[in-house]
Formats: structure tokens, sequence, C-alpha cells
RNA sequence: GGCUCAGUGGAGAAGUGGUCUAACUCACAGCCCUCUCAAGGCUGCAUUCACGGGUUCGAAACCCGUCUGAGCUACCA
């Protein structure tokens, strides 16, 4: 036995499996030509970030497209910063947007032949590969403390030489085997280092799918693989995790892009195969004329659960997601309104290489697209799902007459050009409150009916009576609106604004300020969708209680 | 400070040496339509691709430099 396995043994007596057992228990997956094996890898740290819907989506995208895997594996190695139940509620709010993995974490259960899914479980595996690595020598025990590691940083800030572990500065890799046990006997703290043979005088020439060809300065740092609490760090994990599990492409944040050279040295020396790599482009936000990274503590867009709690239907942060992955997007979706996106096929090529800022303009405007072309049903079944959890208001509103209230949102619905009213969820009740009676005795108590001045009391009076004696509610819009024109007329409304024009001093008003006395005393709004069909769903008896409401309430 | 990547309108972008006085989408502005609003239609919005030099008959595209921005530079991921 040499001492290096002595030492091996020493630090990992319970490992005795090897890695071609590993190997063995985690064989190359057998899919079809093509099929993409890809992973979303989240710490469990709180709620799902906006920008890791955005890499999550890309996965579950490729999955779909190309009949491959879409794992979820649960990066718990960061023990200080683990936020309880998130793991959980990373999972949750991921299935809102149908962003749902294939195969891994599944929170109560797993799925996969590849597991287990978190990584504060795999230790075994990462145990077995360190111990291999400490018997070639690839590996050691490093014993410098933080206090020392911070001196030799300042020597070599001083000194105007890159910071970190390498090298001569790498003192615990010239131990030997022997010194090393002696002193893990002794009960000193250690981490294990990976021993760097690369060289920062080296470059190397990698290809990522998304930024092209690349050249990099070569990894010589001794990096950290297992922390002293026994955990690996991400650089470890990825390597042995994304190995075992047969990952294809490795699609992650380009803040990873600097640590490549980390990556392919370890996959190098392990003599693996390394998967292909695609960076993301991060999200950005515009902050006092400065870009920078999408922010949890700083920015609400960037919870997920910012959308849903505002009640942004999930189609339209996803399309807004697609739009960013692959800008040729846009164009397929004007060809292909109603089709699934799914339908649409991502590339890597397409996407772009640097972070886009987060427009919650262009937000919008999908949503509203995407929540006109809903018909009724579909529409309030949304509503309804979304009042379920985050607005009980809206939910009572709804459920004490669902007909009443798909009649108001179908308000030219269901037709070629719908309206679009809305941009989000959160907006109904502003909007739609006023056909229900408590809301309307609101605006009733508040008396804000804001009548245009130059109208009297006699005339609002006059226009509104006149108007309950002619309703025409059996007619259909155009004669409808024809009937009001005649019974305005000779309360001296001009029927459009070219007669205004022509006559300025015989008429008082147009027909749409008669239209206006109408819709305040009706809605206590001056714009409503269309008088007529606000009038057909209020019906007879509701308007002429509004109309004596009005009328006795003005001075 | 070092390393890496990027820089086309207010935003997302197309563009891979000539067809670019730069597509498309959002935003914005104006007009039309119109009972208000939401839409819809039309028009406008980069004479120029961060800047400076070069290569070339020809550059937004290729090269060099400058500037600007971003990411990384942990026993965090």
């Amino acid at each position: 036995m040499t001492d290096l396995e002595r030492l091996a043994d020493l630090i990992f007596k319970d490992v005795d499996e090897t890695i071609e057992d590993l190997e063995k228990r985690y064989p190359k997956r057998n899919l079809k030509d093509g099929a993409i094996v890809c992973r979303f890898a989240p710490s469990p740290t709180g709620f799902l970030h906006s920008g890791s819907l955005f890499t999550a989506l890309v996965c579950k995208k490729f999955q779909k497209q190309t009949d491959g895997v879409f794992i979820l594996r649960l990066e718990d190695t960061d023990t200080k910063r683990e936020i309880e139940g998130s793991g959980e509620r990373l999972l949750k709010e991921l299935s809102l947007f149908d962003v749902v993995p294939t195969e891994g974490y599944y929170g109560t259960y797993e799925k996969g032949e590849y597991g287990p899914y978190k990584q504060s479980q795999r230790f075994m595996i990462y145990n077995t590969v360190i111990k291999e690595l400490i018997r070639r020598g690839d590996a050691y025990p490093c014993f410098l403390s933080e206090d020392e590691l911070n001196e030799i940083r300042k020597k070599q800030e001083m000194n105007k030489e890159n910071p970190g572990c390498y090298g001569k500065y790498a003192l615990s890799s010239f131990l030997t085997p022997l010194e090393a046990i002696n002193r893990i006997q002794n009960g000193d703290k250690y981490v294990i280092r990976f021993r760097s043979k690369g060289s920062h005088q080296n470059k190397i020439k990698v290809h990522d799918l998304i930024k092209g060809d690349l050249e990099l300065t070569e990894n010589d740092q001794h990096i950290v693989i297992l922390k002293s609490d026994g955990l690996p760090t991400y650089h470890f994990a990825h390597l042995c995790d994304d190995h075992f599990m047969r990952t294809t492409h490795v699609t992650r944040g380009e803040e990873w892009l600097s640590s490549l050279p980390i990556h392919i040295e370890l996959f190098e020396r392990m003599g693996w195969e390394a998967p292909l790599y695609a960076h993301l482009p991060v999200i950005m936000k515009l902050d006092e004329g400065k870009r920078r990274k999408l922010s949890k503590r700083l920015d609400k867009e960037a919870a997920v659960s910012f959308f849903l709690e505002s009640g942004y239907p999930k189609q339209a942060l996803i399309e807004y997601l697609f739009t960013l992955a692959n800008s040729n997007f846009e164009e397929w979706r004007l060809e292909h309104m109603d089709d699934d996106i799914y339908n649409f096929n991502f590339s890597f090529e397409k996407f772009s290489v640097d972070g886009a800022l987060f427009d919650i303009e262009k937000i919008n405007n999908i949503s509203k697209e995407r929540l006109s072309r809903l018909n009724k049903k579909e529409f309030t079944d949304q509503v309804l799902s979304y009042a379920h959890t985050y607005n009980s208001e809206l939910e009572q509103l709804i459920l004490r007459d669902r007909d009443y209230f798909e009649s108001i949102i179908n308000i030219e619905r269901e037709k070629e050009n719908p309206r679009k009213d809305y941009t989000k969820f959160e907006d109904i009740i502003p909007f739609i409150s006023f056909f229900y009676d408590d809301y309307y005795e609101n605006i009733i108590k508040n008396n804000i009916f804001e009548f245009n001045p130059k109208f009297s009391k006699e005339i609002i009076d006059k226009v509104l009576l006149n108007h309950l004696d002619n309703l025409g509610l059996d007619l259909n819009e155009e004669e409808w609106f024809n009937n009001l024109k005649s019974v305005m007329k000779p309360l001296g409304f001009a029927q459009n604004k070219k007669e205004m024009r022509e006559n300025p001093d015989f008429y008082q008003g147009t027909i749409g300020d008669a239209s206006e006395i109408i819709r305040i005393t009706l809605t206590g709004r001056r714009s409503s969708p269309n008088l007529y069909y606000v009038e057909k769903i209020l019906g007879k008896q509701k308007i002429e209680s509004r109309i004596k409401k009005v009328t006795n309430l003005l001075p």
C-alpha cells in the first residue's frame, strides 16, 4: 500500500466503491439521435428567479424538442444560504409555468435512475471520486486557514500577481502524504483541493454553443473540491453529477463562463468527455442609467411570484422569455398566432450573446394580446384560478354570478379584433366593478360624478330622463345608437362633430357629450366599454335606479 | 487591478463584404376611424450601426487601438 492510498483510506474510511462501480450504476443513456439531456440545477435559497425560469424554460424546450431528458437537480450544498422549503417552492413555481422536469427532484419523491437528485444525498459519489483522485495524487488535503489564505492574497496583490491558491502558493500541495496523514491524525482542519496542472500562461480554445469559439486562460487554481463540511463545491459537483447523470448539454447562466477552464480541466483529468456548454445571457435591468443583473433584492420582477400575484397569465411570461431566447420567435408568432408556442423550434445559434434589458412593457403587450384571444370561458377559468389563491375579493365577485361576470368580460370579445382591456387579472376589479350595485353605491356615496361643468343640472336631467324613456335596449347596436341620436337631437346635441362644427351656435354639444353624461351616470367614469353593451348588461331596472339616484344627487 | 465577453434606434433585435438611404416586434408621436376608452388602419421615429484608424473597388459586417458596459476573480452557487 502506498502512502497516497493510506491517505485516501484515512480520509474516506467508508468509501468502498470505485469509479468503475459508479460507471456501471449510471450507464450511458439509450436515447434516440439528437436527444438532449439537460438539467436545471437551482440552489434552494429562496423563490424562483425570473432568470432561473428562463434557464429552466430553455431546458424544458430542448427536452421537448428533441425528445430528450430534463433533469431537475437540487444544488443544496451551501447549507448556510439554504432556505427551508424552497426546493418545494421552486418546483411548484416551475410547474405553474408548465416547466416540469422529466426526471429528478420532485419534492417529496424522485424520479429516474440517475439519482439521488439532491446533491447533499450524493456525497458517497463525490467521496468515491475524490478518494480516487487522492490516490492518484490529483487531489490533496489543504490545511491553510482562512487567515493564512488572506495573508497570501495580500502578498499576491502587493506583488501584482493573480490572487488565489496555485503553484508555489498552494502550500499544502507540497506536503508529503505522510505529513498530511500526521496532520489529519493530529486533528487539523482541512479541505480537499484539486491539484491543477494548468498554467496561467496558456490559453485554451473552447466552443460554446451560444458564445461561439472562445479563447480562455487555462486554469491553474487549486480549487477546493470538498469543503470542510464534507460537501462538494459547485465545480466538483458539476463534474460528477453531469458526468454520471449523462448530461449532454449544460445550459447555465453566463456568470459561469469564466469558470469554464476549471471545468474543462476537471473533465480532462478524469478522462471523461465533457458535455456541450451553452452559456445563456443574463436578464438585465437599467438602474440609474447603468445595466446590472436583475436582482432578487432590488427588483420585484425578479421573482416569478410577482407575475403570479399580480395576475399575469402564465403564457405571457413564457412567451416573453421565448422572445428573449430566440428573437425570431416573434416573427414566427405573428404567423402562428394560435399555435402552441412549443411548436416553434429553438436553436442555440439564435440566442443573443448579451443580456437583454427586462421589458415589462413588452410583457404587458404580450399579455394583453393573449388575454384578448381567450374566449369567455377560458378567460374566466384562468381568472378564477388566479383569484382563488391571490384575490378573494375577485373570486367572490365572480362566484356570486358567473354568467353575469362572463357577460361583462365578454364585451367585444370572441371576435376578430377583440378589446384588449386587461393586461393582468389584477386590472379586472377596478375596470368592471361599476357593474355591481354594491360597488356602484360607493360611487354614489362619494359623489364623484365629474360632469362637464358646461352642462347645467337641467340639461343633465333632461338627457338622462329622455334617454330613460327611450332606452331601446331591444334594438341592435347600430339602431340603438341612431335612436339615441334622434332622442338627443331635440335637446340640442349634434349628431356628429361635423354638424357641430358647421353650426356651433345652434348646438350645446355633440352626441359625444350626451353619451358622456349617460356614461358618467351609469358607470361613475368618463370611459367605459361601449355604452350599448354596458346598458344591455345592466338592464332597464339598474339603469333606471342609477339615473334616479344621480338626478337626486345633483345640486 | 487581472481575465473573459459584449457594444446596431427609448427596449428586444435582423443583419455573416455589395440588393442597408438598416427588416420585424414593443414603446413613443401624429393622423384616420369613433359615443368615451380599449382596439384597428395609416404615417413618422438610426442619412447610420460606441469612437478613431486601417484592409478593400466597396464595411454595420474583417483587423488594430480607445472608450463604455457586463460577468468572474470564495470552503456561494
